[in-house]
DNA sequence: CCTATAGGGTACGCGACGTACCTTAAAGGC
DNA sequence: GCCTTTAAGGTACGTCGCGTACCCTATAGG
């Protein structure tokens, strides 16, 4: 019998209990002791590996999404610019994004932390998605060549984060959409001509 | 002595308390034994007031600064929006500024609590003040009359928050006050017409 | 085979929230 | 001017969860 685990079996298997505890309690109800019953192992062998609870959250939440990037190709700008922010919508506003979005909140003032959510939530990823996004744009000749800057490209997501920060609450009507890019982008890109 | 306080006065007392500690220990180590202690009462005459933590927070907070709007009228749209970003940017990453992000975590997953925030942190009476300010330009025949718009007015300030949130820290570097002004909000305006 | 390393078990210190219960002062009606 | 109701003071406690300390035991790797 025995065949007690270590190293990287191991340290498998707290992740993987750690992402089951934050699908189901979220990250407020991923507690240290929880997490080592469930993987079958004691908090030792977790604080040998992390220091603290919200390196462990950040760690496990790659376990649960392993986040696809939505690449829209519709044919027009706002087109694909809705597409990119309903499917976003949809993310922040399922349980993942609930997991999400209380990681980034105890990982707000620890910059450390931060920079490692970035990676993981694949936030740079998405920031290139739209860059592209734009410079098809420009190609096609619906907006000029200046339209393609890295800041016009966050904006859309920035606000959409900002509107989720607002309202308490994970899902944005889609108007709210439509009139990020209907109001915003849009104007935007156009005025950069 | 005596003179035990009562009702109104000794609640003064308690915020008064509360926002000492938030000013000098931040959110985070604002403990309801200390504030009790300082305000030379007990936990009980606190938690008869409010329900939590949290809401004692907020409610202290107002305590702490009676935010003063800024008004500027530089004569260009540029120049206002500047100064607006600026004062901001300066209020945010004071020490008031880290009470007040952490507040806003604190609450992050409490709608009524939210929306108690919006309130005491003014964040309504600046978006009025930005639409405002924008007017002006279409007064003055710098902007198109479609310019004046919430969405647009909300937008710098939502930029500049998520700027925070996306590094860790309290001061966003000019440069990218200037960059959110130049590259998205004056060619946004100018897009609208 | 034997030793260094890492996992298992367990207990504990500590800080902090929120609650319970009783005592005591103050307000306000009669 | 008493007396009841209400709210404050005092204090102790239950609970939870993080992080640490110690000591025992299996296993890897020389």
């Amino acid at each position: 019998m025995s065949t007690r685990r270590r190293g990287e079996e191991l340290e498998r298997a707290i992740l993987q209990a750690a992402a089951e505890e934050l699908r189901e309690s979220g990250y407020a109800g991923m507690t240290m002791d929880r997490v080592a019953a469930r993987a079958g192992t004691n908090k030792n062998a977790i604080y040998r590996r992390w220091p603290h609870r919200a390196a462990l959250g950040i760690a496990a939440y790659r376990h649960l999404s392993d986040t696809v990037m939505p690449n829209p190709d519709t044919g027009t700008l706002r087109g694909d610019a809705l597409e990119m922010l309903r499917q976003a919508n949809e993310t922040w506003s399922s349980p993942h994004g609930a997991v999400l979005r209380a990681l980034l909140a105890a990982a707000a003032d620890d910059p450390a932390l931060l920079a490692l959510m970035r990676e993981r939530s694949g936030a740079d990823t998405m920031d290139r998605a739209w860059l592209t996004m734009l410079e098809r744009a420009v190609a096609r000749g619906e907006a000029p060549p200046t339209a393609a800057h890295p800041r016009v490209a966050t904006t859309p997501m920035m606000l959409l984060r900002a509107e989720y920060a607002m309202r308490g609450i994970p899902s944005v009507p889609d108007e709210v959409l439509i009139e990020i890019v209907d109001e915003v982008l849009l104007p935007l890109v156009r005025g950069r001509a």
